[in-house]
DNA sequence: GTGCCACCTGAATCAGCTTTCAGGTATGCC
DNA sequence: GGCATACCTGAAAGCTGATTCAGGTGGCAC
């Protein structure tokens, strides 16, 4: 699939004062952000703080205030991580498909797969809606961009019906993984509290089933272009 | 369609005493869940104040916890009382429908009818994954419980593919309408700033091709009635 | 008009937070 | 070893906001 993932974002790791770093300054924020990505997993943002964050990472209060401006910054941070590695998941999973159908449904399982290895992580994107809601648009916008050139690029070769508009597809098709993410990796917790390592087999046939219905175009009929309603 | 909406929570209307309320008492409690309302669309909760509330309910600042035990608890009332609202919209939407596909697609539209007319208060609902979880999970799972059986029947009646579970496939259509709705109402707002009335006919359109697709019966294959799961 | 009960009030308490700042400490080049 | 630079530190200032409490107030029954 033609969607690149690695080659932006090569962070020119600047402070907060936009000073560039030394090897150590760089370990530092990296270990704040790690911190950061834990205590905000686990506490959500509110009930984060920095406090909390630096104990984690074994650094002092004041330090902080030398990497980030504030903790709305650093979480901003977190967000645009955490959506460079889910696309990257995503993207690694595509990779391998044969036809436009499978790369769909195995975008789907990298996304599944980035879910379930991070319950945790995948809230604190959602969060985003409301501590940072310019960044979560990022984050789906840039996700969204992959899938709809995927699913032009599908309807050119005749493997997607050619009625639907790739932009509303692309918006239902992260929503249904979305919710589905939603209730059955983070909701499904076994007795020590661990989601499961991905998704019910079954359920993953479901979702093919539905996504190959939606996607394929109708092959009875004329490829009917007018729609009922 | 099946699903009563009124018949329950018929509010036994008690202040955080546990006690019951005069009419005065109650006019006050109806008072402050407005304003809460109001304040928590606007806001988000962590922006919002009792303070806030109580002003703009026009209350001493004391008197809200005659009604409520915290701040929590009143945005958890808050969020059953839209559940129930959205749902009406819902199922008065889909009551005229004469097929279930089309009840299908009319119980979208009642759901991005409401979303429209209070876009605010849809921010509410889904701020409680992070405020208040339990309550999310009412909220969703409640939704869920309407479209799945109305799924069922609609496969009983040859309507809907019976490769299809149900209850996934009602999380996946939620999960749609959600990111949809975000997408096409909330993030789309005019040069003042308010959304749309409704979704445009041709995302709404685009929507139904593929809940069609996605549900309909494959009419050419054998009707694969080997259900997984 | 008196008494009573339900209801109301907002200043004060208390807890927790982010952010600043004045002054350390490590590292490596000369 | 000496010194400059880059980095680190945590106590304390200053703020915000939930919750409590001691004491009103309104209105209905008699």
């Amino acid at each position: 699939m033609s969607v690149s993932v690695e080659d932006e974002d090569v962070t020119p790791v600047s402070s907060a004062t936009g000073r560039p770093l030394t090897k150590r300054g760089e370990a530092t924020r990296r270990r704040l952000l790690e911190a950061a990505e834990t205590v905000f997993a686990d506490q959500g943002y509110h009930e984060a703080s920095i406090v909390k964050i630096t104990e984690r990472a074994g650094i002092g209060l004041g330090t902080f205030y030398l990497y980030f401006d504030s903790k709305q910054a650093i979480f901003e941070a977190l967000v645009i991580d955490l959506n460079r590695r889910v696309r990257h998941s995503m993207s690694e999973a595509m990779a391998g498909a044969s036809s436009r159908l499978e790369a769909e449904r195995a975008g789907f399982a990298g996304f599944f797969r980035f879910t379930a290895a991070h319950p945790a992580l995948y809230r604190v994107v959602r969060e985003a809606e409301f501590v940072s809601p310019e960044t979560l648009r990022l984050h789906y916008t840039r996700i969204v961009e992959g899938y709809e050139a995927g699913l032009r690029a599908a309807q050119g070769s005749g493997d997607v019906d050619p009625a639907l508009d790739p932009e509303v597809t692309a918006w239902a098709l992260m929503g249904m993984g979305e919710l589905i993410g939603m209730r059955f990796l983070l909701w499904e917790r076994d007795a020590e509290g661990r989601p499961p390592a991905e998704l019910d087999p079954a359920v993953m046939a479901s979702m093919s089933t539905l996504i190959d219905n939606a996607l394929a175009p109708r092959t009875g009929g004329p490829t009917s272009t007018k729609e009922s309603r």
